[in-house]
DNA sequence: CGGCCCATTGACAGGCATCAAGTCCGGTGG
DNA sequence: CCACCGGACTTGATGCCTGTCAATGGGCCG
């Protein structure tokens, strides 16, 4: 639509709204557009042939997503929150491309951040533990979150879809985040917030310091055991 | 390829080998060169910070690994069995890659063939069930195996690496292999061999048509119900 | 022939998926 | 402004799956 407004350069870009829930382009489409999201964070999503859903990408502000890597986009992606995007033309962002790598000598990044991701993902659910991959997860995304007044991260996903990412059911999710709460690695002041109050003791168990998880049951309240390690 | 192998005279289509379990290039080396698979089977091998192995792909014969898609490589690239491949240097595979990209006017496939299987192990390690994780596995890479002679298709890899591969045990691996053997969906003739005998069972359990788990142990020897999807 | 590594099998317990019910919250309409 | 409603979150109970440990077997190589 805006294409032909987009092709003249220096005009400044019309990022373009979507809703919470509303689909950007669906897995199977051709790629005719790379979308960048410049606000809001969206999700890729992958449906097997009979019907579980799998989050298998979060995606955040700056990201590029729906790259022409193969004809067709891999996966569905959906706004999450409320987002702010804008889509390239495929021809004309492999004109970027191509002229990106010609002067850099290497690829273009974002081609790189759309599969870092996927992969990070696999690395994430590969291990056993339904608390070490929600620690995991947050690790691997507090650094992208928006900040609240109070200078602790949200993260306004809902828990269905990081259940889906991890791999896990809601219910777990849950759990998982009741312990890590009772643990005041993270708090939760409202419904759709979750803000990281520990990073520190957030990435010891996602790194899998705690060897037991038996060990996060018998937390000692004490400021002395708790600051120990 | 073909272009990069005629600019390096000596190096022309002369394929080095590897033995099994030796290392092409290490996670986090600088990408100063792609690796073309010649023949054989290679492992991607992302080991976590406190030590635990994962198999984040398979690669075959054909394949290009070690894509300078960021700075440094992001797995360890091993051989699984003995395998032949030819090395690439990085900037004139670059070189090959624009002039492609720019004749084509697509990205070469030999990036998505990279990405592909990290993608597909995110697919499959994010469903639940081993037996379902294994005959996903299988179906993924049925294709790309080498054919015995009685036609049926050889799978030479360690239990081990499949475990690591579909985030389990090597236990529950083989336990997996010795339902579906008793199912006659596969057959082990030896050790190290894997022939798939029913494919069709195979895939309909891979893609999730038996929806309890329990039922693969019902299984009814009667030809009729068998073949009646 | 002996040693080593991998595959196999059994026993066991713990984690987690599942089901079910209850609670909270935001949004909608009166 | 308030009541209602629907969806998401929360919590508890239960059984299965599977990770873990341990011991055995089997094949390959030195």
């Amino acid at each position: 639509m805006h294409n032909l407004a987009r092709s003249q350069p220096g005009y400044r870009d019309i990022a373009m709204p979507a809703g919470s829930g509303e689909i950007l382009f669906l897995e199977g489409d051709p790629c005719d557009h790379v979308y960048e999201l410049r606000r809001g964070i969206a999700r890729g999503v992958n449906v097997s042939s009979e019907g579980d859903r799998q989050v298998t990408a979060f995606f955040f502000a700056g990201d590029q997503i729906g790259l022409p890597l193969s004809e067709c986009y891999r996966f569905t992606a959906e706004a999450v929150t409320d987002v702010l995007y804008v889509r390239h033309s495929r021809v004309r962002w492999h004109e970027a491309l191509i002229r990106s790598c010609r002067e850099d000598g290497r690829l273009l990044p974002s081609i790189c951040a759309e599969q870092d991701p996927i992969f990070r993902r696999g690395m994430i659910i590969g291990r056993n533990g339904v608390v070490v991959r929600v620690c995991a997860f947050l690790t691997s995304i507090v650094d992208r979150l928006p900040i609240s007044a109070d200078g602790a991260a949200l993260l306004p996903l809902p828990q269905t879809d990081i259940a889906a990412y991890l791999a896990t059911s809601p219910e777990s999710v849950c759990r998982a985040f009741r312990q890590l709460r009772e643990m005041h690695v993270i708090a939760m002041p409202r419904r759709d917030q979750i803000a990281i109050t520990d990073r520190a003791r957030l990435e010891a168990i996602a790194s899998g310091i705690v060897t037991r998880l038996r060990m996060l049951h018998e937390r000692r309240p004490t400021a002395t055991a708790d600051t120990a390690f």
